[in-house]
RNA sequence: CGGGGUGUAGCUCAGCCUGGCAGAGCGCUACGUUCGGGACGUAGAGGCCACAGGUUCAAAUCCUGUCACCCCGACCA
């Protein structure tokens, strides 16, 4: 008797009226007409409530560990919707995974619900595993906290805001340095009590200006944010090496092959940082590599040595007519010099205040360094109307003579002699001008822009650009919020200091997306083991038939035994169907189990990554799965 | 917010230029035949052609506006 059938709702009637001679075809069938039209007799559902001890217990078993496809709410698709660009969005919409809701909302299905928990399952355990101690805070702050560090004004329009029927203004947490901060304030007071690391897996919010690649970039997305607390900075040194090596395992745990790069620290604040970066065409990131010695780094913070300027003597100023030269390039050509022998002036809006910026003429300014220098929290390129009313000549300005706006400088256009700049005239230029004798720069600091090509600025290698997506970022963060929001401790001496605080932080429907991006074929998905999500995909072919349904009685339970879960596919479709499916779902190991198996011996195995297969015995298939697990 | 593109059935798309009954494939439902790599037949269900206004005897189609979605840039996990 196979009781797993019976105690499927609506067969009983059948199994008890008609015997067990019908094939799984008619008992569906049977069971749709049922649920519609056809009332259970009573005398039926009092026997099924009432099972007896072994079907009691093997239930129990399986449901805790085995998934029949005929009951799963899952749709694939053929066809990857339109909307998909990225492999990863279009492999998640076939596969049934995610659904999307509106730009950057996503709903997850079971089975993508699962791959997600799996990969949070990861995390927890590397975090707990470094002794970081999971919490829960609201995602709901009140609007206050944000005031008292500064980020209401900072974080701007990608906060989301909202009020309570009071008026009281809150908001939907983009991370929580905040609230973590304000928890850690209520129960730390000594230097005893450090050092703590605490972490949540949380919802955040963030208004995006434009949410992307399906996973990629969200405004509503599932983060691990870790803090940390520590006295004094040697101690953060401490916590944010143990975060770093974490980070390092739950990515290889994952499948997702990630490289750690010098980063600047952004809107959050703070000091030493550095991402973890999946490297991909399709990433939203520039990274700069260096083949030599390995330096890596964001093309925000990247270093590098800018090509030496021709020598010279200062020879006097001297206006020349360069009629129609708007462009460095232009220019060099015109006069017959370099590109590296002129400044380039570009003008910037920093915060409301125009900014004046000079660089060598070859050299690319760094938006994000220049912002940094400035101390600004909005830098961007003067519109052409502002460009107008300050009386600046796009294509001859220069800072000979400007007055009025602060002048940011670059080392190389300081440092280098009789370089040719603007003459604040159209058509003309000046020769030979010289920092310090012409012209004098408020602020002279590295703003140049590393780009490929450029020298590595500790071997002085090319350096190589890729494109990369961030996985994860972890931040000394210093004393920012511990001083904003309160975090002090008393130290041996009773004195009263800040904790030096560290974070870090992971996207996990992100991670899910680069996982996807980084195993797959063109068949479909290929989970890593660790974040797959079920064991084993058992494809059932002709299963009406008496011996496959035993056999797979004898699976089910025995995988149960063995601990691991599995996806059966029971449905009544054709082999092909199931075979697409199971390749594009990528549950790594596929059993096969069929008459024409059962002939061969048992079971088919199916290695989803190498496409190798073997036959094993019914008693040998839970050993076997738990092995290529 | 700047630049580009797309909105027609659950999904992929045709129809629009040149106005005249709302279409195909896949998917879905029923029945039958198939049954180890997305099978076949028959019969069905399914549409505010993104929305609003305009032009016209007549609008999916032409005009204007709005919205949504995707891609590139500024932002970030």
């Amino acid at each position: 008797m196979r009781r797993h059938r019976v105690e499927r709702a609506g067969l009983q009637a059948r199994a008890l009226w008609g015997g067990d001679g019908r094939g799984t075809r008619e008992r569906r069938s049977g069971h749709a007409r049922n649920r519609y039209c056809r009332p259970r007799p009573a005398a039926a559902r009092l026997t099924a409530t009432r099972p007896r001890p072994a079907t009691f217990v093997h239930t129990l078993l399986r449901g805790a560990s085995s998934m029949r496809m005929s009951k799963l709410m899952l749709k694939t698709l053929r066809e990857a919707p339109s909307e998909a660009e990225l492999e990863s969005h279009k492999l998640l919409l076939r596969a049934g995974l995610v659904t999307s809701l509106a730009a950057g909302l996503y709903a997850f299905t079971p089975l993508g619900w699962r791959v997600l928990r799996k990969v949070e399952g990861i995390i927890r355990d590397e975090m707990d595993g470094i002794g970081a101690q999971e919490v829960r805070l609201p995602e709901l702050n009140p609007i206050e906290l944000w005031e008292q560090s500064g980020r209401a004004g900072t974080m701007g329009q990608t906060l989301f805001r909202l009020a309570d029927r009071k008026e009281r203004g809150f908001v939907l947490g983009p991370t929580h340095e905040e609230g973590m901060s304000y928890l850690a304030s209520r129960h730390i007071q000594s230097y005893r009590d450090l050092p703590v690391t605490l972490y949540q897996i949380e919802t955040k919010f963030r208004d995006e200006p434009r949410p992307r690649g399906g996973l990629v970039r969200l405004r509503e997305f599932t983060m691990k944010d870790a803090y940390s607390f520590d006295a004094g900075w040697e101690a953060l040194d401490a916590s944010y090496a143990a975060a770093y090596d974490a980070y390092v395992r739950i990515f290889a745990r994952a499948g997702v092959p990630v490289i750690p790069v010098a980063a600047d620290s952004g809107a959050i604040g703070g000091k030493e940082s550095q991402e973890f970066v999946f490297l991909t065409d399709d990433g939203e990131d520039e990274i700069l590599l260096c083949p030599q010695c390995g330096y890596a780094a964001n093309a925000e913070k990247a270093e590098f040595a800018a090509p030496a300027a021709v020598p010279a003597n200062a020879l006097p100023m001297e206006r020349v007519a360069t009629p129609g030269q708007k462009t460095i390039a232009g220019l060099a050509q015109f006069l017959g010099i370099e590109e590296r022998q002129t400044v380039k002036a570009v003008f910037y809006v920093a915060d409301n205040q125009p900014v004046f910026v000079a660089i060598r003429g070859d050299l690319d300014v760094n938006e994000v360094k220049l912002k940094n220098a400035l101390k600004a929290q909005d830098v961007d390129p003067m519109d052409e109307a502002t460009v107008k009313r300050l009386g600046l000549v796009a294509g001859s300005a220069s800072a000979v003579g400007m007055t009025g706006m602060k002048i940011v400088a670059d080392p190389s256009a300081t440092e280098a002699a009789n370089l040719v700049a603007g003459a604040n005239e159209e058509g003309f230029h000046l020769l030979h001008t010289n920092h310090g004798r012409d012209w004098k720069a408020d602020l002279v600091v590295n703003i140049g822009l590393a780009r490929a090509g450029d020298a590595c600025a500790t071997c002085g290698a090319a350096l190589e650009v890729r494109r990369g997506m961030e996985m994860g970022h972890v931040f000394k963060l210093g004393t920012l919020y511990s001083e904003s929001i309160g975090v002090n401790y008393l130290d041996e001496s009773g004195e009263r200091h800040p904790c030096v605080m560290g974070c870090y932080g992971i996207g996990v429907e992100r991670m899910v997306a680069a996982i996807i991006e980084a195993n797959h074929d063109a068949n479909g998905i290929i989970w890593p083991a660790t974040v797959a999500p079920y064991d084993v995909h058992v494809v059932v072919l002709n299963g009406d038939q008496e011996a496959v349904a035993t056999a797979l009685d004898e699976l089910e339970a025995d995988l149960a035994r063995a601990n691991l879960t599995a996806l059966v596919d029971d449905r009544p479709d054709s082999a092909g169907i199931k075979f697409k499916d199971a390749d594009l779902i990528g549950i790594p190991v596929r059993f096969t189990l069929g008459p024409r198996s059962l002939e061969k011996g048992g079971i088919e195995v199916r290695d989803r990554r190498t496409g190798e297969t073997g036959v094993v015995a019914l008693a040998e298939a839970a050993a076997e799965a738990r092995r290529a697990r």
